[in-house]
RNA sequence: GCGGGUGUGGCGGAAUGGUAGACGCCGGGGACUUAAAAUCCCCUGAGCCUUGCUCGUGCGGGUUCGAGUCCCGCCACCCGCACCA
């Protein structure tokens, strides 16, 4: 597949010299700049913009041809479409680089930004790059200051001695949304717990309104509003106290008051005051408290962990039998959550069921199926719905109704009431790094913490810092952080602290529909494009990027600052690009190699240095370990730009993963220069109905594929229509149906397609053409095939007018002679007509 | 453990309860060519007693004239969360 010959030809497409033209061709057209003051109709289609590592991925290839093909297709339709383009430039391995190689993060990042964006100009994207910028440009982080400033002055900002998740090797805080099994998201290392003065922003707030609104963006993929919803983590319960038999009160939080009769002991965290207050007086459980403490929080230590108590020998009294229940300091009982302390029911809670089981506590059945199974004993805790028995007065109550009473019946006494309890905490946004965006807050021995004033911003980064030691430039700095205070006039330092890179990710896309000089965005101009019409990206942020950027745009709209609370209509999660594996046995381990360095043939594959078989291991995701990775530039070297769009948009269904192959881009580079081939043909006369139908309806098909996301069924109508018009014989319907075809494949092979546009003549870019309309009285065929069942298999098929009468219908199928064959003699009872579909005969 | 998803040829995958396997890849056969590449044509779920028949959408049941699709019960794999009271 070398290109040689390097002109383009009748017989042979050449994307080396069509990709780079047409390319030029619609930057001096300007052919994708949005225009915030057109009258059209707006979409707004993005997907989720890069970190600036150094290279495109293949994964990225895919994510942008996906919003290519809507945002060149909603183009055709006669949008103002705004598909946007930049970079989330700040972060750790820009300071990784800086401490392993002796660059400056923002020279390394620039540099990095520069390779990216030429990678994806030779892709061809249909971006309006007038607006891209990096949130590393101080224009940028200077606007999200100042919206931070804001949040401020509304108190959706605060800070406070918090302990915090410290990476060590990161040197740095985590949010607890980057700690992963109990290691950090990035370095791995297991994560410590420290005490620090942090910054937070107030999700919490609006845990409810985030909540709520999920249920309202029913075109985002379910699963990821699930995760939402368990990341928030609503609970709805009842908060009441205990009277300890030392003369103390004990709060306990419990989602299931309808089971209090069943409660047999209570348990508080190990770092819950009552019990640091027994562990005071008492040896043995400070020891058992501290072995609870070195208990691992890893996802496996977890789930191993027995169940562990220390009887403090108090007791609590039952706020309705007046019994002593035993109060124990349990390992299993959180004090973030709830009040730290649990009312412990074994017979309908698995945890308290194996401490009860372990401690030989009783375990009461207060739920059942009906009254008469209130004696079956338990063999494990039942936490489903059912009757309440052994219960007093809740007695034959359902859980929902005894729920109620022992909430009203509590909060008569004074003694709790019904609360509601999120999952969701605070977020913090502090990191002790450089390459971020400057906290813009001044410390004053005098006044305190103090606000940068606004003129002064952006509190821009210093260039000239040393990467040598680990933890934080800023802080070594010899002068940025000293300043006068602007209260006072007295000597202050900056805060050091950068904000957590999510902050950037999170208003980003509001940055793009509108960017003014002098403020973040136009309130009226963002009213425009936003909401998002279309996101798409990886899974991978379905929680954090997700929730966090969902977060600020109803933090904004809280402020007054924009009228939208949600920023994305539509979500979609487009599945990771994989590729198989090629390894060997080598001096007792296994040795991988890359796709270049093996010859694939059909059943097996060897490797080109030695020409020794190689194993075809599993397809997966591509990565550096396994070096099955495929270099964008490299193909697209090989087999220009769109042939590699096409493959990114065949077969998978784009939500799921995409095996690369050899052999497939092969296929697609055919296909290529198959459709160019058909763009050579002569003028000619007549009618060719069947054909004008198979046109209708593949145009009518492509644009609900494309409009669902279903770009490999769109690809596939498209490859039905090129082979009918190969087969078809010269008319002036042939004729038209390949000039359509040129834009129904502009919006996946959007070269090739200006090039054939070109060369039939047409006025202007295809880009910027019409989409062909659909003449509805062609979208159905005159002629039908029925299906001829006799029990329900097929035994016959028949070619009829369509609407064809049932009754005519059915005379045709019992004259069948395959039909009378499989009867056999046999009488009809039942024949079952669907018009133009079926027959079905039963006997 | 809890929650969610997926399961269809050698592979990626199509299929409003109505002809299972569209379309692509791989493979096989043929045409063209001195030859190769490219291109074009045909075949390609399995089996059999091959005008055709039987089986076939992870497994076992069910509903229906008719089930890949709906219901019940399993199995396997993948993803998310993780002692959240």
């Amino acid at each position: 597949m070398v290109h040689e010959v390097p002109t383009m030809t009748a017989e042979r497409f050449d994307p080396a010299a069509a990709d780079a033209k047409w390319q030029r061709a619609w930057d001096e057209a300007q052919a994708f700049r949005a225009d915030s003051a057109s009258a059209r109709p707006t979409s707004y289609v993005l997907e989720m913009f890069p970190y600036p590592s150094g290279r495109i991925h293949i994964g990225h290839v895919r994510n942008y041809t996906m919003g290519d093909v809507l945002a060149r297709y909603k183009k055709l339709n006669g949008f103002e479409v705004l598909h946007p383009m930049g970079w989330d430039a700040f972060g750790m391995p820009a300071e990784n680089a800086a401490m392993e190689k002796g660059v400056h993060p923002g020279g390394w990042t620039r540099a990095n930004i520069d390779h990216m964006k030429a990678q994806l100009k030779r892709l061809g994207f249909a971006l309006d790059w007038s607006r891209e910028f990096a949130t590393c440009d101080p224009e940028y982080y200077g606007h999200e200051q100042a919206l931070f400033l804001k949040l401020y002055a509304a108190g959706l900002v605060y800070r406070k001695e918090s302990e915090v998740n410290w990476d060590p090797v990161d040197m740095t805080v985590l949010a607890n949304e980057q700690v992963i099994d109990g290691k950090g998201w990035r370095s791995g290392a297991p994560v410590e717990r420290r005490k620090l003065s942090q910054w937070f922003l107030k999700i919490t707030d609006f845990a409810d309104e985030l909540l709520e609104g999920l249920g309202r963006l029913d075109a985002w993929p379910d699963k990821v509003r699930l995760m939402q919803e368990n990341w928030i983590g609503k609970s709805t319960g009842l908060q009441f106290a205990f009277d300890l038999s030392n003369g103390e009160r004990l709060e306990v939080y419990t989602t299931r008051p309808d089971t209090i009769f069943g409660a047999t002991f209570v348990a508080v965290a190990p770092d819950h005051p009552v019990a640091q207050a027994v562990a005071l007086n008492n040896c043995e459980a400070a020891r058992f408290i501290d072995a609870c403490k070195r208990g691992g929080t890893t996802a496996a230590e977890l789930e191993t962990a027995e169940k562990l108590g220390f009887d403090t020998g108090i007791g609590a009294v039952h706020p309705f039998t007046g019994a002593h229940l035993p109060v124990y300091i349990a390992n299993f009982v959180l004090m973030e959550y709830g009040t730290g302390a649990i009312m412990a029911v074994p017979g309908h809670d698995s945890r308290d069921f194996e401490f009860a089981t372990k401690y030989g506590l009783p375990i009461p059945r207060v739920v059942a199926a009906s009254l008469e199974e209130a004696a079956e004993p338990l063999a494990e805790a039942e936490a489903g719905e059912g009757v309440i028995v052994n219960s007093d007065f809740l007695d034959g109550m359902s859980v929902e109704e005894a729920k109620r009473e022992v909430i009203a019946r509590l909060e008569g006494q004074g003694r709790g009431q019904g609360r509601t309890v999120w999952r969701l905490r605070d977020w913090g946004v502090s990191r002790q790094r450089y390459w971020g965006t400057p906290i813009p807050f001044i410390h004053c021995a005098a006044c305190g913490i103090v606000p940068v004033p606004e003129r002064e911003l952006p509190v821009t980064l210093p260039e000239d810092v040393d990467f040598r030691t680990p933890g934080n430039p800023l802080e070594r700095h010899p002068t940025w952080k000293h300043i006068e205070c602007p209260g006072c006039g007295g000597p202050a330092t900056r805060e050091t602290d950068t904000l957590d890179t999510f902050v950037d990710s999170s208003w980003y896309f509001l940055r793009f529909a509108s960017q003014p000089a002098d403020r973040p965005f136009d309130k009226d101009e963002l009213a425009k494009w936003l909401p998002v019409e279309q996101y798409i990206g990886g899974i991978e942020h379905a929680i954090l990027h997700l929730l966090y950027a969902r977060f600020w745009t109803r933090a904004l709209q809280h402020i007054g600052l924009i009228d939208v609370a949600e920023p994305f209509a539509a979500l979609f999660t487009q599945g990771m690009v994989t590729h198989e594996t090629y390894s060997r046995e080598q001096g007792g381990r296994e040795v991988w190699f890359g796709p270049d360095e093996v010859e694939r043939s059909g059943a097996g594959a060897t490797l080109k240095a030695d020409g020794g078989p190689v194993t075809i291991g599993k397809v997966v995701k591509m990565s550096k370990s396994k070096k099955n990775v495929v270099d964008p530039d490299a193909i697209v070297d090989r087999f220009g730009a769109d042939a590699v769009r096409w493959f990114m948009l065949s077969d998978s269904p784009p939500e799921r993963d995409l095996p690369w192959s050899e052999a497939g881009i092969e296929g697609c580079w055919r296909f290529v220069q198959r459709l160019w081939r058909l763009f050579d043909f002569a003028d000619a006369a007549g009618a060719d109905p069947a054909l004008d139908r198979k046109l209708h309806r593949t145009i009518d098909a492509v644009a609900r594929d494309i409009e669902a996301l279903a770009f490999n069924k769109a690809v596939a109508r498209i490859y039905e229509l090129t082979s009918a018009i190969e087969k078809a014989a010269p008319s002036a319907s042939r004729a038209a149906a390949i000039r359509t075809l040129a834009q129904l494949v502009a919006p996946m092979m959007p070269h090739l397609a200006e090039e054939a546009w070109a060369r039939l003549g047409q006025p202007g870019l295809v880009a910027q053409s019409a989409w062909p309309a659909v003449d509805p009285a062609l979208l159905v065929e005159d002629e039908v095939t029925v299906a001829v069942q006799v029990r329900g298999k097929l035994r016959d098929t028949l070619t009829v007018a369509r609407g064809l009468p049932g009754t005519e219908l059915e005379a045709l199928a019992l004259a069948s002679d395959k039909v009378q064959r499989s009867l056999d003699g046999a009488a009809v009872r039942k024949v079952i007509v669907v018009p133009d579909r079926l027959v079905n005969i039963v006997a």
